[in-house]
DNA sequence: CTATCATACGTTATATCATAACAGTCAAGG
DNA sequence: CCTTGACTGTTATGATATAACGTATGATAG
């Protein structure tokens, strides 16, 4: 099928050159800071993730790596998606079975994604608040809360506009 | 695959027969009043997942359905579980790709799910003040919010215990 | 009554997403 | 050297989900 990207209009935390850097850069630096090691599949990965501005799908990214000469397998994609999410450099999106480059991978955060049905768009919100509400639920139920996955479906600015 | 059913230890809200005869009764009353066509294949496929005590994955739910005569092909199944969860009957679980009755199938509501990773039991918790932090989140963002995907991974009381 | 229409149910076929299992490469350490 | 562990690649398969189409049934309009 047709490659479907999910955020050709993506929010203003990375859009542009300069974002992507920025993110870009951010990520490098806590690799080095960590000890982790971002390897050519890895970072290229992260980068498309990165260009992308919204979501993309491991086979989206399977075929990139692979026109530029990675390997062509599912695995190949699928172990570069998974050690960025476990690292804190990608984000999963269950919803769209979906991966996103994190906005802000300098620092440990809780995030939840808004999802616009309009565009497709991925945004990562901050979600201290939301987190911290859904850690009080958790606790009414004698359940020790781990991790979380927590995504709006709706539709962005642009598009509230749009269908007005 | 050997049918995994995610939450042989389930929460006290639909154990016993005493929960789920409610939870059935609620859910035949809404569908009453709302003119809603709870059909057999449907009916079934709800019971099915209240007697399952958890999340039940599409393919699971197929194969009960078609052991009972009922249609032996995915869209049977699929059809029954995505009615159920547009109307309020069920949820979808995305983080096991798998789906659960609602617990409170009676009034129209948010809910979280909280999913242990110790004995695979979803547990449906309210979460008003979680989505109504995330609404707030996505105002911030311009974002409006239609509905959201909440859900919790950790450790129930019991597996706590367990751990301990 | 009977034609028409909408809804639901069933099928076949295919699309899409994800992982198991194993082989080759290469750098670090003994 | 030669082992070891991490990484990358492969083949093959499994698991999840939907498109497209035909049939049955029951309500409604003529
Ligand atoms: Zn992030
Ligand atoms: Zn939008
Ligand atoms: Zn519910
Ligand atoms: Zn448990």
């Amino acid at each position: 099928m047709s490659e479907h990207i999910h955020g050709a209009f993506c929010c203003p935390d990375h859009s542009g050159q300069q974002g992507a850097r920025t993110i870009l850069s951010q990520a490098e630096a806590r690799a080095t800071r960590m000890g982790l090691r971002l390897t050519p599949v890895r970072l290229r990965t992260l980068e498309l993730l990165i260009a992308a501005h919204g979501a993309l799908g491991a086979y989206d990214v399977l075929e990139k790596l692979a026109a530029e000469g990675y390997g062509t397998q599912p695995p190949v994609a699928y172990r570069a998606l998974n050690w960025l999410v476990e690292h804190g450099f990608a984000h999963r999106i269950r919803r769209l079975n979906a991966f996103t480059a994190c906005a802000h991978p300098s620092d440990d955060h809780a995030a939840a994604f808004l999802i616009c049905t309009g565009c497709d768009s991925v945004t990562e919100a901050p979600a201290g608040a939301v987190t911290a509400a859904l850690t009080q639920a958790a606790d009414s139920a004698g359940f020790s809360m781990d991790r979380a996955t927590i995504e709006a479906v709706g539709q962005c600015r642009a598009c509230q506009g749009a269908n007005a």
